[in-house]
DNA sequence: GTCTATATCAAGATAGAC
DNA sequence: GTCTATCTTGATATAGAC
């Protein structure tokens, strides 16, 4: 079956390009790396994505997917109600169950790498955040406060890519706590 | 005057670096590149700064301590009060007078530059960081609510690094507006 | 203190065999 | 569908002249 054998190696250096990207950063993200750790030739990765830049936009769409996939899982299992999608989103990205920190690991850096040279790559993304922000605001969530719950969580998430800033679990906590609050909180503050 | 021609060099080399970036982006940011639009020959680049890392080290520096004098300035002007390096920060990242845009900006791509290869450029930034939310907290302002108003204005700042997503201007000023209430707001929230 | 010329190297990409 | 071998490019860095 080509189709399945196909597919198949696709995804295998799709994984082999998130693990070189974990161990050696962006950077070092080659061409040769991924091919090694993939256990193929740097031709036979070329024969699947023909240059670095499609590579990169695999990863891209894969993640969006599966994090779109997760999130809709998620969304199913909660209740009907104002905060939603906002809070299936703060549990998602600060959450110690059903955190989306591996996934959020996998995806931090490829991101990185894919927007240094080419913003475009991101649109699969954005595509998803606009989606995630429309479901707040239909759930009854103020739009500021939906700006304001996606904006702070972004932040800490890139904080965390850039090891820029990393609050303590104590003061995540009371982060989350205050953000809960905002979702849930009366309409007048 | 040999110290006063260098510096000047320096200076020269750096705010051509920057222009670089701005122009042709983080990974158009080559060292010919830099060398051409300052005027001076590679050789001559790589006698001010002996490699490429050095010469975003020196950029990091020098805006961050711009960062740092401007924020200092704001800082003499506002009135003691709660809220106060909140209330700076704020106006400095969002609002329209004594914006920080510009700078913003110009330090925007050369910082991603930096970390993509290697975090510990962002050390100046970082002791930047740290040092404003003790001056929140000292304010009087909860931990939590300063991590919220950082994350915040960082999610904001990162989107519109990587042109990720862009609140229109109404919807900035009503997010600003949520802002300065949770700075001066009730404590109970 | 700045230049020219050049060395070195690695990455992305291609061609053609198997 | 995958490999080996090779090409091209462009970036970092050095040596030595001026």
């Amino acid at each position: 079956m080509k189709r399945t054998r196909c597919t198949n190696s696709r995804e295998e250096i799709l994984d082999a390009a998130e693990a070189v990207v974990q161990e050696r950063g962006a950077v070092g993200m080659t061409l040769d790396a991924v091919a090694a750790q993939a256990g193929v030739s740097k031709g036979g990765l070329l024969y699947h994505f023909p240059s670095k830049e499609a590579l990169i936009e695999a990863m891209v769409e894969r993640i969006a997917r599966m994090a779109r996939k997760h999130f809709a899982e998620e969304l199913a299992k909660e209740p009907v109600g104002r905060g939603r999608h906002a809070h299936v989103f703060l549990r998602m990205m600060l959450g110690r169950k059903g955190s989306f920190f591996p996934l959020i690991q996998r995806m931090a850096t490829p991101l990185f790498v894919a927007i240094a040279g080419n913003p475009d790559l991101l649109v699969p993304m954005r595509a998803a955040y606009a989606e995630l922000r429309l479901g707040m605001i239909k759930d009854g969530l103020p739009p500021e406060r939906a700006w304001l719950i996606l904006s702070a969580l972004d932040g800490i998430k890139f904080w965390r890519i850039l090891q820029f800033m990393e609050p303590s679990g104590r003061e995540l906590k009371r982060l989350r706590i205050l953000l809960e609050k905002l979702i849930d909180g009366e309409e007048t503050l």
